[in-house]
DNA sequence: GTAGTCACG
DNA sequence: ACGTACGTGACTACA
């Protein structure tokens, strides 16, 4: 049978803070509840099995309840949470929910609300419900299909309904009542004074409940009919206040709690930050790092003007190089510093790019050789958070250390990753990723001039015609409210003016660009609003955002993440250059206030279908290969190959859709998401696929191959063997494995992509430089390559550019990338 | 800090 | 019976 397990998050935090000795981080937060609070958890859900299908955690919340709304006594014994305990309880709903459990808090209700609200719904659905708490309160709420953990730190009880029979004599509905009559003292519950556990219990085996007691009263005899008269009105608010709701207002779908195993990269972080070296060593997936050596001594960095070894860690600081030999640390002052980065010596650092940067910036040119730890973590794995130095360090030895680079480990990071390369990866690294890093440190450097008084005006002309909107739009509402914000747009929309809602978001109504367009149609207050929004975006990410990055040199400096994706691309932050808007005329006209230097042009060159062209090459797709050689326009070759009709016949309509397909074939396609995408039904756009498919019949058996090595391996590789691993293959939940699919048949293409443009970027950079050209490369967008040259160079750098774009790799079919020259990025783009 | 939205390839 | 394409970064609202 199904099975629903939840927890009484506060009730069992309590029980651990009390049941833990005290621990903390070394930096103080106290860890003992959360410790304890994991540990009930996973041990509750292991003896759960493998049934369980629903898993949620009820917290209270801080505010008042009905119960003391109702009653200003109610459990007003009760003193705050210790502080150290209160510290813990964000933490611990952090890892509640990366374990993998639903969170549920409900203002003005209870845990226990929560709790009898869920085990009502789902138990009436057929749900075995497990309850685990570290009090009895939830006793009332057991029944066939409902049992209590009662969870110790070290010995979980189990209460049915016959053990409560066993203990009170009564099932366990009654026990509202006993508690009724006997009260509750640590929730300040009063009861019938005078009467106690016993009794209650008496009385309620004989009459049932309260009401049957009072009913019956002219029977009882006595002190016991005294005090029970005497205490009525008390019984009854007793038992009100006794009573766990069964209709808390929360979520009752069983989808919302579905268990789908926990998130180990989050609960990675978690535990790494609370120094839960056990619990992380059981994490799944780290079975395979060895138990690397033991962390060096914290090692001190004494002054000094020089070292005696040819190769070292260095870490470039602000005052001075920290520098590590294998032995000592030291640390040497800027103007003694250039002498470790002369010919002959190896420096092995954290990042090649930032300590290009700061070298510049005290005028040393480095001529050592230099090895990038980063880089080498990254291409053993890419993470998807990114590479951090604490990261890298707990792969290489399971170790927790502040996310500080720190030089005394940098060859025990060398020692850890290097080896651990494949001769691909090697590769990739020796004549891609640390070539690249130079490469990009100039671009950073050089950066990007932008027309600053042209991109104000263009704000200013924004913020009047957003102001225009918005008028316009509380005229329309008949009210004013916040635009920006999607819960009072929502409430306009939804609520006040009844449009039909199509899709919802977790915590409203969803009010994306697709759902409005498809609401402009019913209301004119709709189409402001998306104007608005444009207007908005605009103004603020890119007017605004942009013009105050600008440097003194009146340039914009990007920031190349080189470590930070899943496929090997770049990641382009602070700002980001790489998502400047083209697709829309008005955005487009941003472009104009990105520049050449006096006496300078943009050459902007991009390669043509670069994804679609390594599909077939990497698939072996005759047809896809011909329709390439051929120099065809793929959209229509593909149209008229799917609708069966000669290239001259195909329609606008027709190559919009083949294109679709196209997109969804490289992202891993699915048939649902292309019946939405080119507005026809599931079943056309299944068709569309099957059709597809039959004409390249090569690409399907790539995407299945690619699952399947995926499935076997737990990876995926590009062309140039750069590595991604896969998790979510292994995983039992469908969606994520279907996730793992997509990812499979994704990141070879995606992947190999980047792979292509970083070679064709260092040759690009090595070629002006031979050339003797003064023009540099100021940008790279995924597919596409700006460089910034003077007037003179322009026609000779415009073909440098293709040659070596084109020339970067020999493949099945042609390469082509196509250059213009402008002044501005504006002008230099088709 | 997270969610929602939207800009790009 | 379910939910829906791959990869990013920045801004605003709101808890």
């Amino acid at each position: 049978m199904e099975k629903l397990i939840v927890f009484d998050g506060n009730s069992i935090l309590n029980r651990a803070f009390y049941g833990v000795r005290p621990l903390s981080t070394k930096e103080g937060i106290p860890t003992n509840a959360i410790f304890g609070f994991v540990n009930i958890i996973r041990r509750a859900m292991q003896e759960a099995g493998e049934n369980l299908k629903y898993a949620a955690i009820a917290f209270d919340r801080k505010e008042p309840t009905f119960r003391h709304k109702a009653c200003d006594f109610y459990k007003a014994n009760r003193k705050g949470m210790p502080e150290e305990l209160a510290m813990q309880l964000p933490y611990a709903k952090e890892v509640a929910a990366a374990l993998g459990l639903t969170v549920v808090e409900m203002s003005g209700f209870e845990a226990d609300d929560i709790i009898g609200t869920l085990t009502d719904s789902f138990s009436r659905r057929g749900t075995e419900c497990i309850i685990v708490t570290g009090d009895r309160d939830s006793f009332q709420l057991v029944n066939n299909r409902v049992t209590v953990h009662l969870a110790a730190t070290n010995e979980t009880r189990i209460t049915g309904v016959k053990e409560i029979f066993e203990q009170y004599g009564v099932d366990p509905k009654r026990l509202i009542e006993i508690k009724a009559i006997m009260g509750d003292a640590s929730d300040n519950i009063p009861g019938v004074a005078g009467i106690g556990e016993k009794g209650a219990i008496k009385l309620i085996a004989q009459y049932g409940d309260v009401e049957g007691v009072y009913a019956n009263i002219q029977d009882i005899k006595g002190a016991l009919h005294d005090k029970l008269l005497a205490g009525k009105e008390m019984a009854y608010t007793s038992r009100f206040l006794a009573e766990i709701r069964l209709d808390a207002p929360i979520e009752t779908a069983p989808e919302g709690y579905l268990y789908e195993g926990q998130n180990v990269p989050a609960l990675r972080e978690l535990y790494t930050k609370l120094e839960f070296r056990k619990l992380l060593e059981q994490l799944p997936g780290e079975e395979e790092v060895p138990q690397a050596a033991e962390l060096p001594e914290q090692v001190t960095y004494t002054e000094a003007e020089s070292i005696s070894t040819s190769r070292f860690g260095v870490l470039p600081a602000e005052d001075g190089c920290l520098v590590f030999d294998g032995k000592a640390g030291c640390r040497i002052p800027w103007d003694k510093a250039e002498a470790l980065f002369a010919t002959g010596k190896t420096a092995l650092v954290w990042s090649v790019k930032e300590t290009l940067h700061t070298l510049w910036s005290k005028g040393i040119s480095p001529a050592c050789e230099m090895e990038d730890l980063s880089l080498l973590a990254y291409l053993s794995s890419p993470t998807d958070n990114g590479i951090s130095f604490a990261g890298a360090v707990f792969r290489a030895t399971r170790a927790v250390v502040e996310d500080v680079p720190d030089p005394a480990l940098y060859f025990l990071l060398y020692d850890a990753f290097r080896p651990s390369l494949t001769e691909a990866l090697e590769k990739l690294y020796t004549e891609v990723e640390k070539p690249l890093a130079y490469v990009l440190a100039d671009m950073e450097k050089e950066g990007f001039l932008l027309d600053r008084r042209g991109l104000e005006a263009f704000t200013a002309a924004l913020e009047e015609e957003i102001d225009l909107y918005a008028e316009q739009i509380y005229a329309l509402a008949g009210h004013s409210f916040n635009v920006n914000s999607p819960k009072q747009l929502g409430e306009v929309l939804f609520e006040e003016r009844k449009l039909p809602h199509y899709k919802k978001t977790k915590s409203g109504y969803s009010t994306d660009a697709e759902t409005l367009e498809k609401l402009a149609l019913y209301d004119p207050l709709v189409q402001l609003i998306l104007d608005y929004r444009k207007a908005a975006k605009l103004k603020s990410t890119y007017g605004e955002g942009l013009l105050k990055v600008i440097s003194e040199d009146g340039r914009v400096h990007t920031t190349f993440k080189q470590t930070m994706t899943m496929t090997g691309r770049l990641s382009s932050a602070e700002p980001n250059l790489q998502n400047i808007p083209v697709r829309t005329e008005k955005g487009r006209e941003l472009r104009k206030f990105f520049k050449a230097r006096e006496g300078h042009v943009l050459v902007d060159a991009d390669y043509s279908q670069i994804e679609l062209r390594l599909l077939a090459h990497i698939s072996g797709d005759e047809a896809l290969c011909n329709a390439f050689r051929q120099g065809a326009d793929i959209h229509t070759a593909t149209a008229a190959q799917v609708y069966g009709v000669p290239m001259e016949m195909v329609t606008g309509e027709m190559r919009k859709s083949a294109k679709a397909v196209n997109f969804g074939i490289i992202y891993g396609i699915g048939e649902y998401s292309l019946s939405q995408d080119i507005g026809v039904s599931v079943k056309e756009a299944k068709g569309f696929i099957a059709r597809y498919f039959e004409k390249y019949p090569a690409i399907r058996d790539y995407m299945e191959w690619a699952k399947s090595f995926a499935a076997e391996h737990g990876y995926v590789e590009t062309l140039y063997g750069r590595r991604r691993e896969i998790p979510e293959m292994k995983q039992a939940n469908k969606m994520r494995r279907a996730f793992g699919e997509r990812v499979a048949m994704n990141t070879p293409i995606q992947g190999t992509a980047a792979d292509l443009i970083k070679i064709a970027m260092i040759r690009v950079f090595d070629a002006l430089k031979k050339a003797g050209l003064e023009a540099k490369l100021i940008l790279q967008i995924h597919d596409e390559l700006i460089v910034e040259a003077p007037e003179g160079e322009a026609q000779q750098v415009k073909a440098l550019l293709e040659k070596e774009m084109v020339e970067a790799a020999e493949f099945a079919v042609p390469l082509v990338a196509d250059a213009k020259i402008g002044k501005s990025w504006y002008d230099a783009k088709d």
